[in-house]
DNA sequence: CTCTCACCTGCATATCTGTTCAGATATGCT
DNA sequence: AGCATATCTGAACAGATATGCAGGTGAGAG
């Protein structure tokens, strides 16, 4: 359960599955542009997410496709988010 | 956002706050015997857990009495926990 | 086969984090 | 005031973590 929230608990990878959860799934160049942050970094966070079951991949062709494994996780961003849409104006 | 998972990324804080998800409020002590934690590191977290807002304090004499300081966190933690229990059977 | 593109991986490093220890502070009691 | 209890605090250490770099893999195009 402390596994789950630490995947969470690191702006880069929240900035990715914010997008993942915005868009059902993308490739690792287009989250690098979109969450501004390089593709090794991305990587390497795609990674963790992935050890830990919080995203799938898909493979087409060269690119990976990366999306949400979990409607949970999907649940407790949107939580979250609402959340901190109300409690700060 | 990426802070307050932060708080829910440690065992030790966790435990402290379901501890307190159950009863409502208690004082440091008694949080430390539950959770199995030294008291030392159960006031360094409760520090950094009061620091965010996530706990309150209250004085009753020598005892400092800690309660959830928003709803929002019971919430986060009850759902958390009712996915891992449906999750892994 | 070679080249390019998209992505992955190991290493090094710098930073952060949690815990313990020792000592400080605060409160109530006698 | 002196003492005991409850909690806090700062320093220090060990372990974890995120990032950039350099090179490696896999897949399609020419």
């Amino acid at each position: 359960m402390a596994d789950l929230f630490a995947m969470l608990a690191d702006r880069s990878r929240l900035r990715i599955l914010v997008h993942l959860a915005e868009r059902d799934e993308a490739c690792v160049g287009d989250l690098a542009t979109s969450a501004q942050i390089s593709e090794s970094a991305v990587s390497h966070a795609l990674r963790l997410l992935r050890a830990h079951g919080i995203v799938e991949t898909r493979r087409d062709g060269r690119f990976v496709y990366y999306a949400l494994a979990d409607e949970h996780v999907r649940v407790l961003l949107d939580a979250t988010i609402t959340h901190f849409d109300t409690q700060h104006q």
